[in-house]
DNA sequence: GTGGTCTAGACCACC
DNA sequence: GTGGTCTAGACCACA
């Protein structure tokens, strides 16, 4: 995994984790990666795992069993799906249509570029 | 002025002075406010403004006459909108069609959000 | 049984057994329930019972026979009523009142949450 | 200061700043001892008490201006206040008194037992 | 084996 | 100067 400079590893490795149970690849009341596994092959600090863990943990995305490991809570998945649509939604987009009315950027040259964007990754 | 947390003051300094360079509310040669009085403004450390005034004029944006105070560069709007709309194009907007394929919003979705902004926004 | 995650398991299976003899379910030189069976009832890994049992046994409240299991020494109910209440009143009773002091609760407020506590506790 | 080996040391200097700001020595929107300057004087690592910080400013106790420093929140006294006092009267009250229930200890001992630390804690 | 805490020391961006 | 992040390595209790 790459690691982006601009935000703490920690959380990129929360939005990892998340990314995983949103997917469902990661299903509810399963085991997660032991902090020491995931650490090896994220080829990273275990105490840097563990804050990412103690992150989820807060949120309530996870939970931990002492001496078992951490498992993924109930509904973490839809929780997850639900809180990044919010963000997108509320704070997201509006930041990107202020942006568009400022550049003078209309609705049809968005489409063309959604178009666009869609034609090269499929 | 509010300030977000999550980007440096400074940078959002600088981009408050883009936003009135661009709209043309400070023009080209103009003399733009002291780094006390837009201190004393924004409710912020002199060091902070001068940070961003520092930052602005190693992008050429604005210039320096010594004992004089700072002004705005010729082509400075024009040269700001460009920027603006290249990363716009380039960066920001794939990575929101990124994130609207990851939540499951469709084009439809998009453009009534689009609607409900410029509706809300008069 | 539910357990408190911030007192270990054995301790608290510990202190259940504890109730047990002390309220004489669990009579002196009675047998008590196997590690397994324990575990099985408490859904609980068996190794979790066991240092439970271990720990009893150091503190000579339960002994074993080899084969045959655990049982209930002589006088423990009396032993642990008295550890328990000699716990209470030197380091129980004295923080509640400290702890008293320092949120501003009277002697009367004590009181009348204790008629509070028995009257719906009957 | 002492330190209790039965509860994190992170957590006993979290306790320790929500008896100051309680006990109103630190103050609304008063800065705090910086994470390196306390780090000394509790001769403790600085990230330990980082973590303190951390912990607190999660709960809304304390806030952070970047490059200044931590500080008091508005209320942060009275909150302490109520939720300590909720704490006590909820859960700490009533396990009390199940304990005083269970070893045969009845009102009036309890109230004798409170006298004698009132003398002895004049 | 698991999580959890702590230290020591480093580096960075920000004010 | 301030907070914030990260690494390396250690130790402990728990299952």
């Amino acid at each position: 995994m790459e690691f982006n400079s601009d935000k703490a590893i920690y959380l990129q490795i929360a939005d990892y984790i998340c990314d995983q149970i949103q997917m469902k690849k990661w299903k509810s009341n399963e085991k997660i990666p032991s902090v020491r596994e995931l650490a090896v092959i994220l080829e990273v600090n275990p105490n840097t795992v563990m804050r990412a863990y103690d992150h989820l943990q807060q949120q309530e995305i996870i939970y931990t069993k002492r001496g078992m490991g951490y498992f993924v809570n109930e509904h973490s998945s839809a929780k997850i799906l639900k809180e990044r649509k919010d963000q997108f939604l509320k704070e997201e987009l509006p930041a990107i249509f202020r942006r568009m009315q400022m550049l003078g950027i209309n609705s049809n040259e968005l489409l063309s570029q959604l178009d666009y964007f869609n034609k090269t990754n499929v």
